[in-house]
DNA sequence: CATGCTTCGTTACAATTTGATACAATCGGA
DNA sequence: TCCGATTGTATCAAATTGTAACGAAGCATG
């Protein structure tokens, strides 16, 4: 999910162009469960989201998936080694794109200040990922679901009266498969959370964060 | 713990610089259990890793750890964001380490191969960590075991007659911060890898891999 | 507009894995 | 050889997962 500023939202327009076949243009839009492209791909463009929100993961050959990230604007993705992407990568909404050839992270050549911010995205990206090792490998249930809710809310939170509210374009299994937890747990943790009236739940989708104070202890493993 | 070629061991020499002021000389040894730095300090060297083995961790505030990853002959650590270390790293035996100025990561003045380089470690490790992501999120301890040892046999293993022998320069405690477990996990599943004839542990710290497609197996989720 | 289908989320309960605790065994350095 | 740290083992508790059932929401169809 990677932690940085956020961009204005504005709504993907129509062309969808085909993965591996992105025209030179400056910014690409793509709708919702479309690929952008996929592990193994040969990966010549770089992006950074513009509007909306993509999902990048991994797959064992039992099914098992991880979600390794979701793309919120002002995030960079696909990242190459050995020439290659190393997740799969859709959108959850309708999605705009800025595109940038693999050349301008490798080489300052052409655009400087191109490479410079590619290659600090790239260590954020470093960063940011260290963070969730945190999270995947130590946290318990309610940790994870509150860090990420507080992450979320720091990033994308929306005042609503005198609280935040997010928005969660993915369903229980995307959050599931991003902390390392089962549908039903993510749910269960949920109705944890909305019992103790740390936040409420509307429309399965959209969280209101009552007490951000309570949420960021449990975040945090102060007491339980 | 990342994946590349290895490099021939030396034995670390004697001169440990303290942490902060390390000299611009190209290398550098550190002792066992001496820090190359820690999290918040300000990162402007970079680290190539020559010989030896290093320890990447990041602790929690109630002392919970997660060991990030180990740096190997071949890794590079000490990758910045915002001109900042975001782990600890300390060495588990002693190391020589290839030192390099933050500012050849960031800019191909002065040295365009090296700053090349550096990128190319810089995006290896993004997709190691990918990997690692899988590993935390979604598999089962002896999976983790398992896909622990291969890694390490294919990086570091020592053909032992028939058979691979891999040296764990870390103890229980490191390999089970590394893998999202506790010792105690750790060691009954090393236990019942023994006791199913996949490996032989000698002395503690030295594993000797029976059936490489056996743990191959188990590593990916094949049957149990 | 009603119907049935499907997907998704929630909940209850059982099963399993993992963690906690305690203690014995082993290893390595003094 | 002794001592302290690490590791292994056993037992028990707790947390998470698996299973199954159910209800709500969305969608297509008639």
């Amino acid at each position: 999910m990677y932690v940085t500023t956020h961009l204005p939202e504005t709504i993907g327009l129509e062309r969808t162009p085909p993965r591996a076949s992105i025209a030179r243009n400056r910014t690409v839009t793509i709708k919702p469960g479309k690929h952008l492209f996929l592990e193994g791909d040969p990966a010549d463009r770089i992006f950074e989201v513009a509007s909306g929100v993509l999902r990048l993961t991994r797959i064992m050959e039992d099914g098992r998936r991880q979600v390794i990230a979701f793309g919120y604007p002002g995030d960079t993705v696909g990242f190459p080694s050995d020439g290659l992407y190393h997740t799969d990568c859709d959108a959850l909404v309708p999605s705009t794109l800025i595109v940038h050839r693999r050349a301008h992270l490798e080489s300052p050549k052409g655009d400087p200040a191109l490479h410079q911010r590619l290659l600090r995205a790239a260590l954020r990206e470093i960063s940011g990922m260290q963070d969730h090792f945190m999270m995947l490998g130590r946290k318990s249930s309610v940790e994870k679901l509150a860090s990420f809710l507080l992450v979320l809310s720091a990033r994308v939170g929306e005042p609503l009266g005198d609280y935040d509210q997010v928005k969660l374009p993915m369903n229980r299994a995307d959050i599931a498969d991003f902390l390392g937890l089962t549908t039903e747990t993510v749910s269960r943790t949920f109705t944890q959370l909305r019992k103790a009236k740390i936040i409420a739940v509307d429309h399965v989708n959209t969280v209101i964060i009552l007490k951000p104070i309570a949420l960021r202890c449990i975040a945090e493993g102060d007491e339980d």
